[in-house]
DNA sequence: GTCTATGCAAACTATTTGCAGCGCG
DNA sequence: CGCGCTGCAAATAGTTTGCATAGAC
């Protein structure tokens, strides 16, 4: 409920209407650590409220453009996506493509956010390469 | 010719084996100084060369594990790729999609090259947000 | 000569679009 | 009540895969 009622608050600033399928989409976000897919999310909304795959294609659209949410592609043929106001980077294996989130450290994250205000940038994200221990090991073979 | 031979090195620095596309190839991005995709490499390796698109997408796809060059995704739905030795970050409209490149200044490179030392990453990719003023002018209406 | 790259045809999959009807404000 | 959101069906587009042949080393 009041989960709820903050997802209302947040997409009532955000400019966007309030529906059950953008309320439903918004609390899985905020239930989330991690990135989640446009696929990840249709199981949960589809068959908890029945909503088509369609329909959460354009919700996140929407989400990208009003702010709420950062679209992110780490090259596996499909995006991934985030609450904006995550301040952490990802670090990719060029291989595998397996993604670890790690938090910024202070000095880097103020020097973004510094770069971000001088420069009037809404967002930042931040990605390194490094191939995982799995595929490395695979690769001295 | 010098840059000819110098793609060729290049190639078989990177373990790769030396052929007319990806020689072409190479070579178109040396000579751009932004991203490419591959429908825009495709169209002067068609014409040029008649090489074929899937022949692009693998060419690309060998570079990129080789660390030739890198894989940029903006969410336009299709991916860019620059040399990977560029250092600039980007700056990318939610709204609209369009990229601008900005050079990254002396602090903010080295306290990102200093991070990847120390944590053995082998690249970094910065990208900010921020509605252009052609998208910003839209939006007050 | 062997192993890899290329071309052609076909498949795949994430994402988008058109249109009619329902629902939020 | 009006405009924007949703569902369903269908299309679009970037990218990948299989197989036979040509080419690099």
């Amino acid at each position: 409920m009041n989960m709820q009622h903050d997802c209302r608050t947040e997409l009532k600033q955000a400019d966007l209407q309030v529906t059950p399928a953008r309320l439903a989409t918004l609390q899985l976000f905020e239930k989330h650590e991690e990135s989640i897919d446009a696929q990840h999310l249709l199981e949960h909304l589809q068959t908890q409220l029945g909503i088509d795959r369609v329909t959460v294609f354009r919700i996140l659209n929407a989400f990208v453009t009003h702010g709420l949410i950062t679209k992110l592609e780490f090259g596996e043929g499909k995006a991934r996506y985030e609450l904006s106001s995550k301040d952490h980077y990802h670090v990719v294996c060029p291989v595998c493509r397996k993604v670890v989130d790690k938090k910024e450290d202070p000095t880097l994250h103020s020097l973004l956010e510094e770069r971000a205000k001088k420069y009037g940038y809404s967002a930042h994200e931040l990605k390194f390469t490094k191939v995982c221990e799995s595929c490395e090991r695979k690769e001295k073979n």
